[in-house]
DNA sequence: GTCTATAATTCGATAGAC
DNA sequence: GTCTATCGAATTATAGAC
């Protein structure tokens, strides 16, 4: 087991926090006394506040585009593609439930130029997705539907995977996770 | 057509800030800003900032909740059922996008006893989807899977629709993104 | 790295005149 | 209902001693 770092703790910590109360309704306060120190302390591990938003998110946005950008580059075919696309997400979900959390309810809170750049990459994701679901309808591997609406009810079911994992009191089984999210993509709930 | 009352414009404009900004984000001095007067005047519409949170929210919740007793008390098939779930769902992310951000955004904010009400209705809410569908499993009508699960992942797909109304620059026509939805749940994106 | 002290600003809210 | 003036508290952040 490897020994946590201090700065490690304080960012495990504060993202606890923060997925709790929100990113305004934390204080640095708040995250010097779940630490047991005085609040100037925080500086001693970031810039500023919103440093620390812009580090939570900017670290875990990487991870989810260079992932799809090496599932886009791969010649699996779009059924398999999004197989890999969910997976990536549950794994996400499952690892990283916190930094999920912050990334969904406090985006907005960037400033811009780091504002229009998420939002622009957001928008850029989806486009990869759309753009994944065209090709399996054109081969016949999706059914014929609108992909606007399809990607986005899509991306809303994928992105707060990580509620089961935040929220749950009881263990979620990765494995099993990953399979029903896929068995409800691509087969909803019906019977046939 | 109506004339909307300074009340109503208040609420409105109000809204849709809290929406950019979130609750914690936006000042009662930027709200005040917003309709041309000064500060202390949004004290002529509420009562404190917190109360304002709360009207947005209990209005909400109480529509949604009134819904699906009303579905739950009828004498519909399981499949009959979450179909007009789904279809509250739709009519309220069509009617109602910027109050249903502010739920999905804000909710943390409530204080108690608020916010342990809260989220008790919500635990609740999904209890009710979820004996929907074991109903259904039950008669055959979907198929066996992890109900927790798909529970989840099918309210988090209707959760998140105002997006589809508040971020889309084009028009939606809500018959449509209604079947889509409907489909998407039902019969995934799956060939057969 | 930790603290005390405090600056500079902003916030929700109130008082009270018109 | 609208304003000016302002209070009291809280916030991020800095200065500087230990």
């Amino acid at each position: 087991m490897k020994v946590k770092t201090k700065k490690e703790v304080f960012f495990e910590e504060s993202l606890k926090l923060i997925n709790e109360k929100g990113f305004k309704g934390t204080t640095l306060r708040d995250i010097a006394q779940k630490l047991n120190f005085e609040a100037p302390n925080v500086y001693n591990y970031i810039d500023s506040k919103q440093s620390l938003l812009e580090s939570y998110i900017s670290e875990i946005t990487k991870e989810f585009h260079g992932a799809i950008d090496n599932v886009m580059a791969s010649s699996y075919s779009p059924e398999e593609k999004i197989r890999l696309v969910i997976a990536k997400h549950v794994q996400m979900a499952v690892n990283k439930p916190y930094q999920l959390a912050l990334l969904e309810n406090d985006w907005r809170h960037l400033k811009e130029p780091g504002l229009g750049k998420y939002i622009d990459a957001r928008k850029s994701y989806m486009n990869k997705v759309i753009s994944i679901i065209e090709d399996g309808i054109e081969l016949g591997e999706f059914r014929a539907v609108n992909v606007e609406i399809l990607a986005f009810t899509l991306l809303s079911s994928l992105r707060w995977l990580f509620r089961i994992i935040a929220d749950e009191e009881s263990e979620i089984n990765p494995i099993e996770l990953e399979k029903q999210v896929v068995d409800f993509i691509f087969m909803g709930i019906g019977k046939e």
